[in-house]
DNA sequence: GCCAACGTTGGC
DNA sequence: GCCAACGTTGGC
């Protein structure tokens, strides 16, 4: 079972917006980056473990937990026109672009902000992109021991 | 709001 | 296939 971090800005959809879908699970839809699309289509397997972390805002970090909850799937909102990620490149015969459902576990009873996890940049946190400056991957792996680790600074 | 860093696009 | 221009991300 793999371990993934989930960016996502509150103001658009937070981790109390996730908690209020409760067991229906949110599909993980827009993501446009093929590093990203090819974990959530190669890798993501359903019960998988999932920091929700919030982005561009005022303290970014990790604030909950979430698992995916189903098998990746063709993203629909490519072949929509309407939709504000249609990617008219997307064919539905061959999809490019695919998505997860994630399920909400539970908020961090604190935020463990991106601030705190810097601290461990020289240390057990050193080969997290998360950290390293400029990186824009919006999902992202997480090892078996930064899980533990994070986990055990709440 | 600024701006550095990055991925993507498209001209050549 | 290179690479400059562009749009976006996201911390600050």
């Amino acid at each position: 079972m793999a371990y993934w971090l989930f960016k996502s800005e509150p103001d658009a959809f937070s981790i109390d917006d996730l908690a209020a879908r409760a067991a229906a699970g949110e599909p993980w839809d827009g993501v446009r980056n093929y590093q990203a699309r090819n974990m959530l289509r190669d890798q993501m397997r359903i019960g998988d473990s999932v920091f929700f972390y919030h982005s561009n805002c005022r303290v970014p970090g990790v604030v909950g937990l979430a698992e995916v909850s189903s098998p990746a799937y063709p993203d629909a909102t490519a072949f929509d026109p309407a939709a504000h990620y249609f990617d008219p490149k997307s064919d539905p015969e061959n999809p490019r672009w695919y998505l997860v459902e994630i399920r909400y576990l539970r908020h961090l009873t604190r935020t463990i902000a991106l601030t705190e996890l810097k601290d461990h940049a020289d240390g057990p946190l050193a080969d997290m992109p998360l950290i390293r400056r400029g990186n824009r991957l919006s999902v992202m792996p997480v090892t078996a021991q930064q899980w533990a680790f994070i986990l055990g600074l709440e």
